[in-house]
RNA sequence: UCGGGGAUCGUCUAAUGGCAGGACCGCAGACUCUGAAUCUGCUCAUCUAGGUUCGAAUCCUAGUCCCCGAACCA
């Protein structure tokens, strides 16, 4: 198993394989062919398929196809070229969804034939109507309780295409009243007499997403089904068609984790298709989108995205991820890999009036400095330099051309400004001399410039057109509020003449190099011909320079402020008030309320008691085995209440007389507080007598003060370095002792003792 | 309003009752034939309030804020 990041996930998994309940890891990457893929299923594809690999288990590339309106072939070329593009490959063939829509249909008449789905006549309004909203329930369809027989004959008639659009549905029949809404008799089949792209013809009926996934899952054998947060509340109803149409092994288990949200970008598909079919960008593959096609023709590497998959991590929080961290693995990735080379993006020109006329010099130099490969570089009498590396009115630190100034030309020779040529007071040109004896870049007096520029030969250079890009939003949150077109960054793209230095201009399209003290390029792979490149800007480099004059833009405030219903909404009614308004229609309750006062319990420990019958009478056997209230509901309150996990208290493997007993032998000082905890989270797990678990388990509470002087000193001079921190006046190191003893005494010992103990030694 | 999720440096993410860690960003310095890269150092966080515990980001209670869900979309 190669090493990965950890996460919750992974955690889950580790977990499933430890406890048996999966051999295996399967897990699937299933895009709907209905767009492009982007930077968001990226992050997707990097997990699913990085979970197979790093488990030594399979991913499958499956096209969720169920929906023929939408769907398209070219979409499906277009998401299997980028998966492989990324460096991911699937288990064996390319799925589709439509390859088990007769064992989806078979599956369906098995529900109608359990009764768990019927054929409802209503039309879209109604159905919508009927289904209630967060606050009403819903009400049940007047066909609900059609019988078996007649919904297969309807359902048949669904299939056999003699119904128009929209005549009726087949619906899962739950529950209309079910507070998560998608459980209201959820729509399972409806009829689309539509050209699928695979099936052709074949059905004018289609599964909807919720009952069609979880089968999909299923057949193929996904153990781990994961997907993103939105999907949280349709897990309800994935696991419900499941449970109907099992047994299934393994048994698919839907986790949700967090979409990528990326600053200064859109990521929704309809948002990208919009700019797409409004032609706001030049087609999916423009270097501005945000799609895997649009940034690997920008110069994005493969490499690059994983890394930055990696870097952002998988959690369920929601966020909002700094395109920063986008950029920062892009230039990590392409420093590495890419060569130098020398363009002039806005060139000035730089007569030497000392060189001779007509005389070219090839200068040698390599692609890398430090490594192998060279290629030839001319130079001439005039010479072209960035507009911006030279100033008439230098600030302190300038470390550029200035006049009667000297700079190193890279790989070249050393030159001074003597002459600034103007035209209206604007700088045309200049002029300057060059230093014959620096040929390479080094003066034979050992003399340094103040800096060194990048230049390229004016006779020889090529023209290229450049494409500066940069992002294609102006705020991080385009769609944070409204219409994200307005936010639209009309200088994402720039296009400029540069001049280059011709061993470079002559490099295929495809090719990354790094224009120096410029940025990272990439020759364009559609637009590139035969020594006319076309070249995009991947990224700039980072410039220090540039943000140093006191140009910190502060960073734009989120937008994170309350919704308007949300401020007007009133409060959430108290969970107290809510159990004082239980106890004033349950006498039962209102009784022990009283009784837990009277028997001295403050009122807030009285109220959580007393919010259920069960747990009253719980805490009542309690109380007649172990008459110690205060001590028995703290440790309800505070324990058993988290390890039950709202499980019942029926279901626990034990009864609350056992419960008196356990907190007895807590009063009666048999059992520390740690082996208390422990001995608790036994009992409820696995259930069993209390007295006899100290026993097995070893818990017993040791008294013996010689055994605890032992433990301290072997972790004493187990722990030196901690122990030589904590005597330099590093208090907080005293848990970590404490911690060690009482594991090494397995719980056994009064933490108290321990730690008297422990600072007896450590100060004595 | 009902149901489901989530809150840890500016950002992303760890810590599974025991030293709040890493990365990005930022700042400072070193080095430099790229104001790049590299190297060194620094700044910066547990939503709030109570409780349990020797010890709480973690467990309990109450609250606050954010996100998702009512398509014949996925």
């Amino acid at each position: 198993m190669t090493t990965r990041r950890a996460n919750f996930l992974t955690d889950i998994i580790d977990a499933d394989l430890a406890a048996g309940r999966v051999v295996r890891v399967a897990t699937r990457f299933p895009p709907e062919p209905n767009g492009y893929l982007h930077v968001g299923h990226a992050k997707s594809i990097c997990l699913n398929f990085g979970l197979a690999r790093d488990y030594e288990g399979t991913c499958n590339l499956r096209m969720d196809d169920t929906n023929p309106v939408k769907e398209d072939i070219d979409y499906v070329h277009s998401i299997q070229k980028d998966v492989k593009w990324l460096g991911f490959d699937w288990s064996g063939e390319v799925r589709f969804a439509s390859d088990y829509f007769e064992q989806m249909y078979a599956a369906a008449e098995r529900l109608i034939r359990q009764g768990d789905a019927y054929v409802d006549h209503q039309s879209v309004d109604e159905i919508r109507l009927n289904r209630g909203d967060f606050n009403r329930p819903g009400v049940n369809s007047p066909n609900r309780d059609r019988s078996v027989a007649e919904n297969l004959e309807l359902f048949q008639a669904m299939r056999d295409g003699g119904l128009p659009d929209g005549t009726c549905v087949l619906r899962g029949k739950i529950d209309m009243a079910h507070p998560n809404v998608l459980m209201r008799d959820p729509l399972l089949y409806r009829i689309r007499h539509a050209h699928h792209h695979r099936t052709g013809d074949a059905w004018c009926i289609y599964p909807m997403y919720d009952y069609a996934h979880p089968i999909e899952d299923a057949l193929e054998g996904i153990t781990h089904s994961i997907c993103t947060l939105e999907f949280e509340s349709n897990r309800e109803l994935y696991d419900w068609v499941l449970d109907r149409l099992g047994p299934w092994n393994p048994r698919p288990r839907q986790y949700e984790f967090a979409r990528l949200g990326l600053g200064y970008t859109v990521m929704s598909k309809r948002k990208l298709l919009q700019l797409v079919e409004e032609k706001r960008v030049h087609g999916w593959d423009d270097p501005r989108m945000p799609t895997i096609a649009g940034l690997r023709r920008r110069g994005v590497t493969p490499e690059a995205l994983r890394d930055f998959a990696d870097l952002i991590g998988v959690a369920k929080n929601n966020s909002l991820v700094d395109i920063g961290k986008l950029e920062f693995c892009v230039r990590q990735d392409l420093e590495k890999r890419a060569p130098r080379a020398m363009a002039v993006l806005q060139p000035l020109s730089l007569q030497l009036t000392n060189w001779p006329l007509g005389q070219t010099d090839l200068l040698t130099i390599a692609w890398k400095t430090g490594e192998a490969g060279t290629r030839q570089v001319p130079f001439g009498r005039e010479i072209l330099i960035e507009r911006d590396d030279f100033s008439d009115a230098p600030p302190r630190d300038w470390k550029r051309l200035s006049l009667g100034k000297e700079v190193r030309l890279f790989g070249a020779y050393f030159v001074r400004c003597d002459e600034v040529l103007r035209e209206n007071g604007e700088i045309i040109g200049l002029r300057g001399t060059v230093d014959l004896e620096s040929r390479g870049g080094e003066s034979k007096d050992g003399r340094q410039p103040a800096g060194t520029i990048h230049w390229v030969d004016a006779t020889h250079a090529v023209d290229c057109e450049i494409r500066l890009y940069d992002r294609l939003f102006t705020v991080e949150q385009p769609d944070a509020d409204g219409d994200f077109l307005p936010h639209m960054n009309p200088d994402a793209l720039q296009v400029l003449q540069g001049q280059m230095e011709p061993a470079a201009a002559e490099l295929p399209g495809g090719t990354h190099v790094q224009l120096m003290r410029v940025g990272y390029f990439f020759s364009d792979p559609v637009d590139s011909e035969p020594g006319k490149p076309v070249w995009n800007r991947v990224i700039g480099l980072r410039d220090t320079w540039a943000k140093t004059p006191g140009r910190t833009e502060g960073r734009p405030e989120r937008k994170k402020e309350q919704s308007e219903a949300k401020k007007d909404a009133v409060p959430k009614k108290a969970r107290a008030q809510w159990r004082a308004e239980k106890r004033a229609a349950t006498p039962e309750l209102a009784a022990a309320y009283g009784r837990y006062v009277a028997l001295g319990l403050d009122a807030d420990a009285a109220d959580l008691l007393t919010e259920e019958t069960e747990v009253v009478a719980f805490f009542d056997a309690a109380l007649r085995a172990h008459p110690n209230p205060g001590s028995l509901s703290r440790w309800f309150l505070n324990d058993l209440e988290g390890l039950r996990k709202g499980q019942p208290l029926a279901e626990i493997a034990f009864d609350g007389a056992t419960f008196g007993h356990f907190v007895a032998l807590l009063d009666g000082d048999r059992l520390t507080v740690p082996a208390g905890k422990q001995l608790l989270s036994h009992l409820v797990a696995k259930g069993g007598d209390p007295v006899a678990l100290i026993g097995e388990l070893g818990l017993g509470k040791v008294d013996d003060s010689d055994a605890v002087v032992a433990a301290v000193d072997a972790v004493l001079t187990s722990l030196p370095a901690e122990t030589a921190r904590f005597r330099a006046g590093e208090q907080r190191l005293l848990g970590v002792f404490i911690g060690a003893v009482l594991k090494q005494l397995r719980g056994s010992a009064d933490a108290g003792a321990v730690r008297q103990t422990l600072l007896d030694r450590l100060n004595g």
